[in-house]
DNA sequence: GGATAACCGAGACGGTACGTCTAGTCTTAAG
DNA sequence: CTTAAGACTAGACGTACCGTCTCGGTTATCC
């Protein structure tokens, strides 16, 4: 069996309450003094821990807010008892996506998730490698429940089939993204409902 | 009129030199070490200028950059020749479209651009008042021809007159945007005409 | 007229309240915690002071408190109101010995001094560089007087000229200066008095 | 006989072989690094050891070092494959004070001797417990030793009947420890040398 | 054209946080 | 129960910047 690297902390020791604390003291202080103000020190001193043992898990201060919030994105998803999560299929996929955006809408107003988000969101767009991290365990997996329900329509006609459905669902999920990164525009029910008109029926006179 | 207060910085004599410096100092600092490691300090001692110069001017380093980033973009704008500018109208929107998002693309790959529109995007998610003045300044001139153009095409009956010509541009320029900032897919000539397609003719069959 | 070095901070512009303040906070602390516990981030605190004003004039913590130790021994002399200072010439070389000897025995006794002058001490011992320049300009000095008594006894046959005052003087200092330091004995004025007897007349019978 | 309370450590279930390598590795990291860098997690990682054994065992770092260097000297004298020791009395007491006194000054500057010993004196300088276990474990027994030579020599009428043999012993080897303590000046044979005679014929003519 | 503001470069100041290091305690697994 | 290993809370280290301040030394208007 092979024994440890000795800089490498031994992970089976690896303090359960300290963890929980930290993500905790983490989402909080983001919530409170945005993310810029929130400081190692200040999450260490909130949690009751050591700052070595922020350091000791975690490279940095971004690191830890996104494992924080993953972990709370998975709870969030447990607490809503749901199994791998799909967008509902009744038939009728404006409605559904209407739905489904209107849903969104009111999550990115959530100020539980909006700080934690932006945060990350932020620091994502000026450093590559989180930003990919980001996108790979938290956004895409949303995103391919569009695909799916966007694949399942195409089935049943109602897409036509030669559309890429990964494309074609960032015709409705883009515009949002963007309004809310960006305050390019304001947020609500119609404008999403808009959204999805324009793109499943086109600019162009038919 | 009244005098000035004490505190109010007289703009009258202020150094032109010193403010070209620390544009030039700021752009080349972000782009050389990035946004985060990019101090005041750091940029007052590259342009040969005392902090409290800077400290006079613009209340933070975000605003530093943002005007050093218009200023930036004004040159180049001034050396393309250009008139306010607008999307060329060679009665193919699709194609025109197609030119001008291919013209982007090429924009934002350009590393003199890059690392400080990014460092800006990145505040301005953070930091609304701040991305407010960044859209303002320098996004919404740009989708404003958009808006033209696609009135135009409304006028010549190639748009429905029913589309909102500032929602409908964001099916195309949103999914571009945020693939760029958010790292969700890779950026091609190919990509963005495909979201032309899309936007302009609809997913569902017709 | 030549510039100053970057890194050499500019003297003149030191701030002489900054200064005491860190004097009175390294004294006070090493008194009342012991120097181990001195830190220099209590110091600042206790100055009301940055912690870079520290680092910025000295070196470690032994330098600020020798130049405290200094600032209080100079003052002190002052206080006294002492031209440069000389052990008193009554004649009687082995009574003027013996009180000068009773003064110092006072002294070491005296909680203000020997807080941080056993600080002091002890970090000369393991530190040469700070331990010679204790002597130079702390002990030394004191000696320096004991050599010009016994130069005027020698002038006047009450002591050997063949003997090196240098030397001679350590025969009564040295086992006190111990004594002290180490805990070697007790420390009385009939001890000093025993002492100066000794070294004038020898171990042996006459 | 009561059962040993929880908390003290049952010296017979002891490992010898880290108490021995705690005393090395001590001893080598003073030597090497000196007395302030030398650490607790140092010396531990260095035998090999857990840090929880060095703090069961003992107080404190000084502590360890005592211990250590209290077994080293026991080594050398051992090995040195002495009785008790005594010094020897030739009937020529300064021949016999200078002689030891040389073995002195070889001694002190025995590097393998000198940073353990400086660090110990350095620590009981300023800690008044620990100074006066290494003045009563390691000092005084070498100093009686001249307490019994002075006393055989008042047997022969070679010191007056009337001295303290244990004050006496200070007005030489308290001067040569000053001088190795606070590097008040230079350690010769001569120098010691006349020590001796300074001290058993005074300084006064006779 | 001399006075007098406000600018300017420079950099010291009181602070906060960084990321590292060590202290001394506690936990785990092996013997 | 001791041991090696090492994670834990705590807090000092010395550095880097923050934003404010003061210092002389130019400008650049205004009387």
């Amino acid at each position: 069996m092979a024994k440890n690297q000795s800089s490498v902390p031994d992970t089976s020791r690896r303090s359960e309450r300290s963890r929980r604390a930290i993500y905790d003291a983490a989402l909080a202080l983001v919530a409170e003094v945005g993310y810029p103000k929130t400081t190692i020190e200040g999450i260490a001193s909130r949690a009751g821990v050591g700052k070595q043992t922020i350091y000791r898990w975690w490279p940095s201060k971004a690191d830890v807010l996104l494992e924080a919030f993953l972990d709370l994105s998975g709870q969030a998803a447990e607490a809503a008892g749901q199994e791998p999560y799909t967008i509902p299929d009744t038939g009728d996929l404006a409605a559904d996506l209407k739905n489904v955006l209107r849903a969104t809408v009111d999550e990115l107003s959530n100020p539980a998730f909006e700080a934690p988000s932006r945060a990350l969101a932020a620091e994502g767009v000026v450093n590559e490698e989180l930003g990919r991290r980001f996108v790979a365990q938290l956004l895409e997996p949303q995103l391919q429940l569009y695909v799916d329900r966007l694949r399942a329509a195409q089935e049943t006609g109602k897409v036509r089939p030669d559309i890429d459905p990964r494309i074609a669902l960032e015709l409705f999920v883009s515009p949002l993204a963007q309004r809310w990164l960006q305050y390019t525009g304001p947020i609500t029910y119609e404008y999403t409902d808009t959204l999805v008109d324009y793109a499943l029926h086109g600019l162009a006179p038919r």
